[in-house]
DNA sequence: ATGAATGCAAATTATTTGCACATCA
DNA sequence: TGATGTGCAAATAATTTGCATTCAT
């Protein structure tokens, strides 16, 4: 397998791939390149322009795998609107600015074990949960 | 204002909306009796099949404004999918379960202030958030 | 009467799928 | 070689919009 240059998390993806039998294409190492450089939020639509020559299919098929990996989230805006964000950790949360769409994860903030006992309470039995938190981040609140 | 028979938030629905000089038409009537007659998480697909006569756009143009009233509150599913839920109070969360799909509110948790403190202390000001749970009702765990 | 709301159909947008062809192991 | 992955284009799905017509006030 050919490694790409120098980037952990594309190394981890194009690994698991291999480990598990999945093929390590020309596409998948640019998907992955593309994507693992995300420094902040993108759309599927963003990492189609940076590879022009790579079908939009194949973008939204590799994204999936990176999300089924968790190397990858989704971040759901406030209209409704679906973006991705490289997942450094297994679970944590978002902020986001609604004005200028800067994705930040959330520190130090673990609902889990309260959120379980509440579902329980109702009867359910947890399995996961997602928060999303809106509002203005620094610069934006200046403006 | 003909007000329709016997549903509290259909009345405060249509008394808004003509207080706010928006017309009490018929569809509006008639999509306001279908969604506030729903116990649980709808689509704006099983309203239309319960209005054959009204247009798919005028259903949504109505949610639209139900949501700004915040009589209705939009639930995102696990795989990003949206429905529709009444909602009895300003803000609250939503226990979804992955099996069968039957929504709950989820009682008794308030995180509005730690949010507020834990985004702050990254420099956001706190907008509004979304925590949707997931998880296996009563029902689903026997199955 | 007259401007807002509607229904329809077409337009958008986002995502998935079918398939012939390319390519990785 | 032979299945897996790809690119394309068409199919789906969800929502929005343009517009002529209807209707509430």
């Amino acid at each position: 397998m050919a490694t790409a240059q120098g980037n952990p998390l594309t190394d981890i993806f194009l690994s698991r791939l291999d480990e598990g039998g999945y093929r390590v294409t020309e596409s998948r190492q640019e998907v992955a390149l593309a994507v693992f450089r995300q420094q902040d939020h993108f759309s599927v639509e963003d990492i189609c322009r940076l590879l022009p020559t790579v079908g939009r299919a194949t973008v939204f098929r590799n994204i999936k795998l990176m999300l089924e990996m968790n190397l990858v989230c989704r971040v759901v805006l406030e209209d409704g609107g679906v973006q991705y964000q490289v997942a450094e950790r297994r679970h944590h949360h978002h902020l986001v600015c609604t004005r200028c769409g800067r994705t930040t994860d959330l520190l130090g903030c673990d609902f889990e074990d309260e959120l379980r006992a509440k579902a329980k309470a109702q009867g359910m039995l947890l399995e996961s949960h997602r928060l999303e938190v809106y509002g203005r981040c620094t610069e934006c609140q200046a403006a």
